[in-house]
DNA sequence: TATTGTTATACTCTATAACTATA
DNA sequence: TATAGTTATAGAGTATAACAATA
């Protein structure tokens, strides 16, 4: 009977790419069924809860490009989730903001998020939580430091 | 003085999802420098580590549809990574083998996942490492179980 | 000139539906 | 008919470069 060694380096991010992509998969279908998407919801996030000045923040809380999030906003206008004006103080700024339509979907997604949060839970103590929260945040500290 | 009450529900999944994204770019970062993708990746770490039958069984193995599956194979083709061939057995499946070019292609890759995941675990105990793996693989198996 | 945002364009990954080849 | 794979097509998300508007 041989022992198969173990590997010196354990590929940690393996375990992540492919959690996150089976937990990102299963959260997509639990936003578009809500009528959303990630990075609807993403955008809806940033406008609810932190007050971005303007898109550039706006796309920097996202994580994405200015022009991608010109892209989704163009979308979200249309679907009449937000309007945009500009800023009469500084008239290069263009003010986001909510519609009723936008809140609307905001609680939806929120209420999908929450249920999606809660199955994946599962059989998972508040402790255990925090610990794999502050992991994963240890985690990202050490790649975004990029030399990039 | 007022202490913010904690949220009941801690959302893993934004960690989750936020940590992911970054590490995930990080990656594709590392991989493109060494020459490859994602997806190229894993259809290497499959052809090399786990004996598929069929492309199917690569499909399933990497994650992905049969169609997309063949789009990357015929850029993996094209770049000399891959042949493919019929099985005389069963002229149906197409035999999906590396090529020097893609061994070595795999070589590269590997050295730049190991040389990532270094980087990313830096700070991070053995004991820690095992334990993130554990609660990640419990995340995933809890979304995993899907109505659909 | 510098800043804010948009437009034009394109690339990657993915998927579904219809198709071919083989059994 | 059923199975293995490909082709055709499309859609979502992202990005860069060039541009317009404003300061």
């Amino acid at each position: 009977m041989f022992r198969v060694p173990a590997p010196a380096i354990a590929p940690i991010g393996v375990v992540l790419s492919r959690t996150a992509k089976t937990a990102s998969r299963a959260f997509d279908q639990a936003l578009a069924a809500a009528g959303g998407s990630q990075p609807v919801w993403q955008i809806l996030i940033s406008l609810k809860t932190s007050p971005v000045a303007n898109q550039r923040e706006l796309a920097d809380a996202v994580g994405i490009q200015g022009a991608t999030l010109t892209h989704h906003l163009n979308g979200m206008e249309t679907a009449g989730l937000v309007t945009r004006r500009r800023d009469p103080e500084n008239r290069r700024v263009h003010l986001v903001e909510l519609t009723e339509d936008g809140e609307a979907l905001f609680h939806r997604l929120a209420s999908a998020a929450i249920t999606h949060d809660k199955r994946m839970r599962k059989g998972l103590s508040e402790s255990e939580i925090a610990t794999l929260a502050e992991l994963l945040h240890r985690l990202a500290t050490n790649v975004a430091n990029e030399g990039g």
